[in-house]
DNA sequence: GCCAACGTTGGC
DNA sequence: GCCAACGTTGGC
């Protein structure tokens, strides 16, 4: 099993949004950065764990715990000439977007940026790191546990 | 709202 | 395939 941290607006989509669903699973739709896409289509396995992270907000940080559920499969907004994720060079038998569902294990106390910062152990954290903007980054398992022990306290 | 960082585009 | 121009991200 593999670990992650994935960042979403919380204008777009909150960790409350995210609970408040029936099935508290959300397609992780809208990605358009290759190197997030290659981590999902690529890496991701169902039951892999997630930091959910708010970002391009006022407080940016750690909200939550989320799992993917299921296979990979096509983003189904690149499809919907409505939607601003819409890409009219992408074909069904030939997608060019794929993302996985994710399910709340559950909310967590926020832990700001700003005090992530301050720890030495997680200095080699990639949405820690200067101009860091990938959406999607791998986590460590060292760094994982850290952050599970900070989530206890 | 600023602006540094970085990904993408497209002319050559 | 280089690289300047441009657009976007995202913390502050």
């Amino acid at each position: 099993m593999k670990y992650w941290l994935m960042k979403s607006e919380p204008s777009d989509v909150s960790i409350d949004y995210l609970s408040q669903l029936p099935k508290q699973t959300i397609e992780w739709y809208g990605v358009r950065n290759y190197q997030a896409r290659n981590f999902m289509r690529d890496l991701m396995n169902d039951g892999d764990l997630a930091i959910f992270w708010h970002s391009s907000c006022r407080e940016p940080g750690v909200y939550g715990i989320v799992k993917v559920e299921g296979a990979v499969h096509p983003d189904s907004y690149q499809f919907d000439p409505g939607s601003k994720y819409y890409d009219a060079s992408s074909t069904t038998t030939n997608p060019r977007w794929w993302c996985v569902d994710v399910k709340l294990v559950k909310k967590t106390k926020y832990i700001s940026i700003t005090e992530l910062r301050k720890y030495q152990e997680l200095s080699e954290m990639q949405v820690l790191k200067k101009g860091n903007r990938l959406s999607i980054t791998p986590v460590t398992k060292t760094e994982w546990e850290f952050i599970s022990n900070l989530l206890q306290n």
